[in-house]
DNA sequence: GACCTTCTCACCTACGTGTTAAGC
DNA sequence: TCGCTTAACACGTAGGTGAGAAGG
């Protein structure tokens, strides 16, 4: 993590690249809300999705992409009365929290053709070694893209930070309302939409 | 292809990689029977998968491995009574019949440390145009194994074929043996597999 | 007791099979 | 008719959801 940070601030030449977040939309409904992530032994999936566009970037150049899991705030959070409120002292961040984007390495031509997703990372709460994420629960992070300039002797790095994609890493939803926002567009929570909306399932209760 | 071929013949230096089929055994049983492939406008896996095993790469080096599908034969096919029979003059090849390994590109370290899957390769016979490859039905085909260095400035080749692997493309299977061993070994025609084996059903017919 | 975590579950998405009947 | 192709289908694999009960 400071190496990551002390390369970028090092780098003296090229142009940064371009990195634009898809979804920002439906992100910052999560952000005003505070957003929960559920962490589990196994790990779990991030919903929204970090999902970003490219450019800028050498197209015959290799790079690798990174998400990088941020501990920011230097409290232990609770949720109390219906507002997450700051505690103790934190945990110690665990050493890395870095997922590396699976098509990586590859070309700059790759990465800008069409917007690079990261559904596939996990989330999770325990030591599994398997390109998981561990976090620690109830407290906050902010995801953050890295690109990578790979081959080359030099290795260029710039660092991009996504305020509306912080979240407090939790085992078990605490604020409804991020329940039901999620629901309602996952498509994986589909079975419990359909219980909460559909009105004739409704008036039956 | 060609260039593929003429490139490999010049290459100059080197140790050629060492490439191991898997499951050579299964890949025999259906090569004894002549093997079938179902070709769909969509897109159809292959089973068995090819899957190799490779060493002898610069493990920092960065590769591409490619999969080729060579039209062998000048003859279209046709099952009669049982048995293939070479019949008149083939279709002329698609252009390009080359799946590049959705890993591509990447350091030899990453190919070596475990097999190298082509389980997500589809065949097709019309023109979708999105990484599927596109066969004659009704031909004969040979899968070949290209190893290509990239990034530095000389592209080494090497190239492996897998005789075991050849297979006829169809549209639908024709010899009921091969239907029967890929149900058998296929998880995703375990439903096939149930009412054929289960005893106690196939006395109630 | 209050808080947090873990596990099992029903219910989805997504898609890989050969079968079958219809189409050409 | 015959040979080959297509599309709909039932039935699997594989795995992503939050709910809810149980555990610590």
């Amino acid at each position: 993590t400071e190496a990551l940070q002390q390369q970028h601030s090092g780098a003296a030449s090229g142009v940064e690249p371009t990195v634009v977040l898809e979804d920002r939309d439906l992100w910052t409904r999560f952000q005003v809300l505070t957003n929960e992530m559920i962490v589990t032994k196994s790990g779990r999936r991030m919903f929204p999705v970090v999902k970003v566009s490219i450019s800028g970037l050498d197209p015959s150049a290799m790079y690798s992409i990174l998400l990088e899991f941020v501990q920011i705030d230097n409290h232990r959070w609770k949720y109390v009365n219906g507002e997450w409120v700051a505690g103790g002292k934190p945990e110690v961040a665990p050493s890395s929290a870095v997922y590396i984007h699976c098509d990586s390495p590859n070309f700059g031509n790759h990465w800008m053709k069409e917007p690079v997703s990261f559904a596939k990372v996990k989330l999770t709460n325990k030591t599994n070694g398997n390109g998981q994420i561990m976090l620690n629960s109830l407290h906050k992070y902010e995801p953050r893209l890295h690109v990578v300039q790979v081959g080359a002797e030099q290795r260029t790095i710039s660092c991009h930070a996504f305020p509306e994609c912080q979240f407090i890493a939790v085992t078990a939803y605490q604020n409804e309302e991020v329940t039901a926002l999620k629901i309602k567009h996952n498509p994986f929570a589909k079975a419990f939409l359909d219980s909460k909306e559909r009105p004739e399932l409704q008036s039956q209760r």
